[in-house]
DNA sequence: TGTTTTATATGATATAAATCAGATATTCTA
DNA sequence: TAGAATATCTGATTTATATCATATAAAACA
């Protein structure tokens, strides 16, 4: 397989940094570098549908990918957004089954696919870089478990002003003492990260905004009581 | 360590060929029956506490284990019910994190304990092991994934059919068509497992009983009409 | 065995959130 | 740039489910 002129090599990407490709020896990162391929995608592009066959994994250098769930009423649950250095498709490989999930573009992003063969012997040369993705794998479950437990104890309210927090820690832009959240999500996006119905995302938010907690510039939410949004996400805090 | 009389070695252990370690080698097998240690639990004690230091993995010959998370609000989100063969902890040892979950024993059980380096050396020392584990981990993720989309998009009456159908596969006893539900669970813990409230189980199954779906034997439950409860779990089934 | 405690059951009520409906705003595209 | 399509917003209404209250049944206990 060539590479494509744009193909930067991850000996040299940044995105690799944030990944769990970060420690990689040289050599290790060459092969992988080799093999891989770079490909752009738009807003709106489907990088995989829930139910077919795991090829590789993608390793996301630029953009917003959101990998979901659809339901049986055809809403979408959003299990995670992947950004920079997040890599998608591997529990899937490793569990040897088919997606659990699909994932879609929802920012314009330039992600790498790295074959199943290259992933795997990569793993198996290096002990190290095996146990970091089970690690990484091992965290997920813990991080499932509470979103599941968030999502069946917990009010709406307090699942938005979790979500719009944990949207702030990982697209947050700080300026003049608030956070922007800097990616642009509909309020669709929101409801389905949050699990809820769209208007209910919508009314919350109008409330909050009355309320002084944030304030919304177009589609973008900007954080400004961040304290009392945590105090709103939990029962117990504050 | 010296092996308990009552500490029937490993190789011996009918609910070893339900788990994880079904196809070890024997001498693996052998170093790890002489570092386990098995104890009897009884109903009510907690094996482990949420935010805790694993210090190994709990094998689980006879019983029933819950594993849950406490929400803010004290209520109990059960995660899972671990039966013989079940392996408990693994996820916390190989994260490198403290107990993302509490368990607690819901029938009396006799669980065996393996000290993490001697889990561990077994991984290194075995591949196809340590892939067994991490394909495990892989698959549990796609499970939590279902449940949360299910939780969220799904009404309390649809998770309880679903919970009655699973708890049936896994506990069932068949007996003229029917299928019992051969386990002692409280009303509040089946709550816990759907994610609700003790008395909506309760007005819930009394419902179904009144229109012929399920029957209720003191606080154990019989399926009397499965495919029904397949329809009411799923908004496309049937 | 009687007494206390806990679990189950059922009714009444409150309420959060979904759904339905319509208005305005924004984005797309021809 | 106008028109169509889509997204956001707000209101009205419905509904599922939590909560509160109380009664009965079962289990634990002394």
């Amino acid at each position: 397989m060539t590479n494509h002129p744009t193909n930067t090599p991850c000996a040299l990407c940044t995105s690799r940094k944030f990944s769990l490709f970060s420690d990689l020896p040289e050599n290790q990162v060459c092969t992988i570098s080799d093999h891989k391929n770079l490909i752009s995608h738009r807003k709106g592009q489907i990088l995989y549908y829930e139910g077919t066959k795991p090829l590789g994994i993608f390793c996301i250098k630029s953009g917003v990918v959101k990998v979901y769930k659809t339901a049986s009423n055809g809403k979408e649950q959003i299990i995670h957004l992947a950004q920079k250095g997040d890599i998608l498709g591997y529990a899937a490989l490793l569990g040897e089954e088919n997606y659990s999930n699909s994932s879609k573009i929802v920012e314009d992003a330039r992600i790498c696919f790295v074959p199943k063969d290259v992933f795997i012997s990569s793993l198996h040369q290096n002990p190290a870089f095996y146990q970091r993705v089970t690690k990484s794998l091992s965290h997920e479950i813990g991080v499932m478990e509470e979103k599941l437990t968030n999502a069946t104890q917990k009010s709406i309210r307090e699942r938005l002003a979790y979500v719009l927090l944990q949207l702030g820690n990982s697209y947050g832009v700080e300026g003049g003492g608030n956070q922007k959240i800097d990616i642009m999500l509909s309020r669709e996006e929101i409801a389905g990260i949050v699990g809820t119905a769209t208007e209910s995302v919508i009314r919350l938010l109008s409330e909050f905004k009355k309320d002084n907690l944030i304030e919304l510039e177009g589609k973008k939410i900007i954080l400004k009581d961040r304290r009392a949004l945590a105090r709103l996400s939990d029962f117990y805090a504050g």
